[in-house]
DNA sequence: ATCACTTTTTGCCATATGGCAACTATTTAC
DNA sequence: GTAAATAGTTGCCATATGGCAAAAAGTGAT
């Protein structure tokens, strides 16, 4: 079996017992993505659930209008999913695509629902996952609203410093609802 | 008891059997709420699941600005919650305001709990209600990245014609991230 | 019905951001 | 290492939306 000391520390020995650990780990494997692979594609039902270990990736969807929109950005630690598609069981409207190489343990749906409904901690775990999901994506919501282009974009390097150096401007752009050449002139302002 | 006619609607006896029906039905209240009273307030911790079978409500929060932006409607059959305050159990930053009077079914944090662990397809309804609440966030998130705010308001005049009607034209003003001012000659312009 | 209060409308101008086009810099593929 | 492709920058002008102030319309209480 591949080193799950990684999987260790997120399901760490202070929230579950022995026992549920033995009865978890086991159940992930080990899945290497590289740059550009899809995670998820639209017009798919996501079937898996993805612990990210090392590497970035990012959702978006397609507009109305041909241009494309970061919808999320996905780090170390983080779960990459469509969680509305996965939980739904309905075709997704996002793309999810590895922005460099990416190393995940992967659970898919069947064997996420066993765990879920046999195991509380686990359940108490998955669900805090989501809201915190839906907590970050509300801020973000509000931000875009209430915030000037600028002072997101500020947020965001304060916040994940590790996006803003890892991922390409254009992408950022259309996740602070900017276009690129926006934030290309934002970033020369702030600079000076 | 009161008249649960309601909530049997709510909790079909197609996805629930019976039995399960008896544990959960009893465990919910009836409250009412009249115009202008809060369901929650900023700094508090939400502690209630609320369905609400008549009237309107809606959530906000306050900017940096002092201008408050409406972060969600709720009508009938709708669920008045702050899912991430209710599941992390943290303070909120989000006020929830009845703008009519209403009458709701409530079930405590604890109760919830008791249920949610108890009962599989109380989680799978639970879990369902709170990803359906993720995918419309995610939506009109892209929403006021991607449409003008024209389009924007002709979407939720489709789409909840019922909130167009009986909400104030400055509480969707900042729900779809534009001035009263604005809002207004959209309006005017789609009148013509 | 009247008065006070709140909400909506509108003229006017300000401002943030969009977006083309052309240029430069950086990355990728062979 | 070089060529080709992709990404980022910048000048210029366009446009959507913001926001004050004042008027108008609507609502609620006595």
């Amino acid at each position: 079996m591949q080193d799950i000391h990684f999987l260790k520390n997120i399901f760490s020995p202070t929230d579950f017992t022995e026992k549920e650990l033995d009865l978890i780990l086991p159940k992930f494997k080990q899945v290497k993505f590289s740059k550009n692979d899809f995670f998820l594609q639209e017009g798919k039902t996501e079937n898996q659930y993805w612990f990210l270990e090392s590497g970035f990736a990012r959702s978006f969807v397609n507009d109305t209008n041909g241009s494309d929109i970061t919808t999320n950005f996905y780090s170390s630690t983080d779960i990459v999913i469509d969680w509305s598609s996965f939980f739904l069981r309905n075709p997704t409207r996002e793309n999810i695509q590895a922005l460099t190489d990416c190393v995940c343990w992967q659970l898919d749906f069947e064997t996420f629902q066993q765990l879920f409904h046999s195991i509380e901690t686990f359940r108490e775990h998955g669900r805090r996952r989501l809201v915190n999901s839906y907590f970050s994506l509300k801020n973000h919501s509000v931000s875009i609203i209430a915030d000037q282009a600028k002072d997101r974009y500020i947020q965001l390097l304060k916040e994940k410093p590790h996006i803003i150096q890892n991922v390409s401007l254009q992408y950022i752009a259309s996740y602070l609802g900017v276009t690129k050449y926006s934030l290309s002139r934002i970033r020369k302002e702030i600079a000076l």
